[in-house]
Parts: C-alpha cells; sequence; structure tokens
DNA sequence: TCCATATTGACACCATAGTGTCAATTTTAG
DNA sequence: CTAAAATTGACACTATGGTGTCAATATGGA
C-alpha cells in the first residue's frame, strides 16, 4: 500500500488538495463579501490573465472545467456588468470576453482583501518561496495539459 | 490592478486553484470508478497518512475542512465498511478511525488506477520534481496552518 | 459530587458545481 | 453550393459540499 502511496504524483494530487482545502478556508471570507462564486471568480481571474480575451470554451479548457460550468458563470458576470462580449473575428458564434469597468473595479477589490490576508502571512513567511512554487506549479501545469491533450485528443462535448 | 495580483500569495491561491482543476479532470476517472465522493476519498487518505488513527474533528482540521462534512464522509465509510471505530481513550464520545481490511483493498485499488494515470505521465515528465514540490507543498500547508492558528484560535462549531 | 462549558454527532436546508442532452449555428469537406 | 460534422449556448437534473442548529454527552473546575 505504502508502495502505491509513495508515487510523487500522487503524493502531489493528495498535497494540492490538502492545501486548496487550507486556502479555501483562509480565503473564504473574500468570496464571501465579494458576492462572486468560487467559480465566476475563477474565470474572472482567467480572463484577466490570458493574454488576449477568451471564449468561453477556452477557459474552460484553460481552467481545466468543462465549458457548460464557465459557460453559466460567464453568463452571470454578463448580466450582472463585470464582463462584456467582444465579436470574435475568426468565430461568428463564440464571442470573446474581457472585464467591463465594473469588472475591473470588482477584482481590484477581492484582490485588495485577498492580499490583506496575503501580506500578514507573508510577514511571517518567506515571500520567495511562494514565488518559487508559482512557478514551478505553472511549469507543472502546463507539462498536465500538454499529457492530456495528448493522451486524449479533444473532448468537447 | 496587476500591481495588486502581482503578490506571491494571490497568485499561488490561483495556480492552486488551477492546478487541481487540471488535476481533477486528469484523474477524475478514478472517482468515477471506485463509488467513492471526492471528499470521502480524501478523508480515507488522511487517515492512512495520520501518524495514528484520527478522530473526526482532527480530520478536519487536518484537511481543512468543517467537521461536520468529515462525519457525513466518516458516516458513509463505515456503514460502507470502509473504516472502523476504535475506542480513543482520551475522549470517550469521539472514537479514533481506522481502515478495515475492506478499506486497504479499496484504498490498494484506486491508488493503482491512479498510479496506471500517473506513471504515463511520469514517463515524460521528471519525477524529481513532483517529489520535490510534494515537500515543499507540505511546508508551505503547515506554515499557513500554524498562520491560521494564530490569526483565529479556536473555531469548533 | 454537581454544575457550567465545551465537544461531538446528527440532520435539514442551502449553495454550488458537474453531466446529459438538445437545438441552433457555424465551419469544413465534397 | 450543399450536406455532413463540429461547435456553441442553453437548460434541466443530479451530485456534492457547506452552514446553521440542536440535543446528547463529556470534560474540568468549584
Amino acid at each position: 500500500m505504502s508502495r502505491i502511496r509513495s508515487n510523487p504524483l500522487i503524493q502531489l494530487v493528495d498535497e494540492v488538495a490538502r492545501l486548496q482545502g487550507r486556502i479555501g478556508s483562509l480565503f473564504g471570507a473574500v468570496h464571501a463579501q465579494s458576492g462572486l462564486r468560487p467559480m465566476e471568480d475563477l474565470v474572472l481571474n482567467a480572463i484577466v490573465e490570458a493574454d488576449t480575451p477568451p471564449t468561453v470554451p477556452q477557459i474552460g479548457r484553460s481552467l481545466g472545467h468543462p465549458r457548460q460550468v464557465i459557460q453559466r458563470a460567464v453568463n452571470t458576470l454578463l448580466t450582472d456588468g463585470f464582463l462584456e462580449r467582444l465579436p470574435n473575428p475568426d468565430h461568428k458564434r463564440a464571442p470573446l470576453f474581457a472585464l467591463t469597468a465594473k469588472g475591473e473595479r470588482l477584482k481590484e477589490h477581492t484582490d485588495r482583501m485577498a492580499l490583506e490576508i496575503a501580506d500578514g502571512f507573508l510577514q511571517q513567511d518567506d515571500p520567495e518561496r511562494c514565488k518559487r512554487l508559482v512557478g514551478e506549479l505553472r511549469e507543472l501545469r502546463k507539462s498536465l495539459e500538454a499529457f492530456a491533450r495528448d493522451t486524449r485528443p479533444g473532448d468537447t462535448q
């Protein structure tokens, strides 16, 4: 048994799950006050960090979540005025999405709240470690995405 | 805005969320076949990795999830025969929990499935990186737990 | 021992995410 | 240009996790 659990990736999956739980209970207050659902916040971040305004399916792939779930979040964000539709020159049916000014303000607000908590922690902990980890985790994620693409090609529906 | 998002811990939170999504869509098949809910799997792992059979509230704290949620998972695992109650010398009402033989077999099975996927990935990727990351993430989590304890002392209910 | 307090287990209810499916539209191949 | 295939948006339904609350019991101090 412990032979099996000693696989590095298995351990990593478990550790990420625990870290996620810990993070959730630490930053939970942010979502509570902003009125954003966790998935909506995730979607906003994905859009902010995308090089160029993405389509719904693109966001889905980038986050590893089904497009239907993203669609729902995007629709809510649209009706709340945090997102706006942009015409997509490459595809007539799938518009691109970008934050409105209101969306930017919201994000700034939630980020500021999160920042307060984060700063508290980083005072007692080494910020360099977090910085280093972000890079390494991003690399790993890219690697996992590439692997997923190779293993099972297109999974649209 | 990007000034705010440049905080290392904020970035880390975001990256962990993405990684979690990616992992979920990669290992989702495992949960699907085992019949375990994600939270139940998490609880089993927490029990396996605990130094000594834990109580429900202890599992909750170790995972960063409310004890009620853990209780529900434990109850299901009990009725399914994957867990057994052990008397707790230190507390008459809160029993300790350990895997039954059936539970061990189940875990072995799910781990084996996960291992197949993991091995596929680790063939094209460096296992050392994962190993290193596990250690660093665990350290960070411990640090976050300590911080949470200091910030708001006891949150039982 | 007895009482106040804390902990625990249980349960109902709510919030959120995941899945299956369909029609509409668009893209692509012939 | 036409037809087949793929993509997209929408929606209902299901699954799962989170929260509030209560009674029961245990613990620790007077």
